[in-house]
DNA sequence: GCGTATTGTGTACAACGTACAAGTAACAGC
DNA sequence: GCTGTTACTTGTACGTTGTACACAATACGC
């Protein structure tokens, strides 16, 4: 319980107590300085670099350090995440159609995703109700702003588009981090399985597996370009979304 | 390679050489053995559950034996997951219209990660290419026959809407796993932090956060029911997916 | 200078995947 | 039955993780 006010507080109160009057050794660190290296170094090496002693040894302090400013390596989690939802623009387009609003939403998203693909990985559940997390959420809430939608629809349609898109930016990070793990590309991953493959697959069983995947797979390696899902996918989402709002959505 | 070649044998020959004329020791266990604990105490107890260590203790076998049956536990999960494909029931309803044969194809896929909802954590990149993917892969496909859609659309359009059934039971999947974690409810997490929330929250400045939310919060306390935002969500998949077959999609 | 509050450090534990070397059981040929 | 070969089994070891706990270092109010 004084844990959970501890951790509100750190997010709602970046600075802590005011300056002045303290009483013992002087702070070495601050929150903020802990958080920035945190995610500089998610960006860097990915969210499985980021370990307690990791985050110390960049910071050039011992890893039982940090805990004197984060209570846990999940709070640590928390601020990281809510400080990008807080440093994400958030432009307005009140006099646009619904349809480019929701897609202008997905693009920041997504473009939050493409900065800091570690942020996809994080579960959605239980997210850090901080500043950024509510500046968010009442910005693409707004969005759907004339749409018709009651509010229980409105939450349902926003989270169904952001998590469209979270999952799409999942899918890549897990590209990049089996890359990352196995210092192959996913191309020479098909490329060495291919021929093995080949020994044991019965081309006859299963015939449009054969036909489809074929076509896809070379698709995929002619001019392959790794937003094509993500574009392909959010037509359909948009499309899904205008079956829903229909002809209420005026602008 | 030849390491490649190992695991592409394992699933596809699960009873490995012929028996008869064998040299050494007799093997106490088989790979079936292996992959079933595997899924047995995944089901029981998550994925976090299943070490190596602690698969071996279920089959009463000291940690490195498991080597000999499986080159490591990446290949363990991945024969773990193909025999969860292979066991996936798959009629086929060749004379029902598209939208009932897909919506069929998202179910089956649904019933697979409520039985097994650890199978939705596993990263969809890099896939076990053995039988059960194969023949899962094959009947998904044929679900868009008549739909008038090339193969690579038709690809495209599986992948969207497999990975949307896969990320709204990822999302369960969260839940689930910070309940086990945490020894506390999704509903008392939230509650928990109201109080303190409306400490720091600042209505005014949220106003459309502050209503759909309550809005949404208290819909989710009264009735809640968990597969809401997946009956939503693929009820919008398909309207999605309606959108780009039209009337090409005869039956 | 002294007590006290705060920050920084070192050590320790249990869990993980798995490399490596040694031990053990079953067959083939003699 | 004996021995050599092969395969399966085991024990030990390393480096990694988050963090509990006891203690050392520092700065302020008095």
């Amino acid at each position: 319980m004084a844990e959970v006010r501890r951790t509100i507080d750190l997010l709602w109160f970046p600075d802590g107590e005011p300056e002045g009057k303290r009483r013992g050794r002087r702070p070495g660190l601050t929150v903020a300085r802990v958080v920035e290296a945190g995610i500089a170094l998610a960006d860097a090496e990915g969210l499985e670099a980021v370990s307690m002693r990791r985050v110390a040894q960049e910071l050039g302090v011992v890893p039982m350090t940090l805990y004197t400013y984060v209570p846990d390596k999940s709070a640590l989690l928390d601020l990281m995440l809510d400080r990008l939802y807080l440093e994400m623009p958030r432009a307005e387009h009140p006099d646009r159609p619904w349809r480019e609003r929701l897609a202008a939403v997905a693009g920041e998203n997504r473009r939050l995703y493409t900065t800091h693909p570690w942020a996809a990985t994080l579960p959605a559940s239980r997210p850090p109700l901080g500043p950024g997390l509510m500046a968010k959420y009442e910005h693409e809430l707004r969005a759907f702003d004339d749409c018709g939608l009651d509010d229980v629809t409105r939450d349902a349609a926003l989270t169904f588009l952001i998590g469209f898109v979270q999952a799409a930016a999942r899918s890549e990070a897990d590209v990049r981090a089996a890359e990352a793990r196995t210092g192959s590309t996913d191309f020479e991953w098909w490329q060495e399985r291919g021929p093995v493959f080949e020994l044991v697959f019965d081309q006859h069983r299963y015939p449009t597996a054969t036909r489809v995947g074929a076509a896809a797979g070379s698709a995929m390696g002619a001019a392959y370009e790794p937003g094509h899902a993500y574009e392909f996918g959010l037509a359909r989402v948009l499309d899904g979304l205008a079956a829903l709002i229909g002809t209420a959505g005026s602008r």
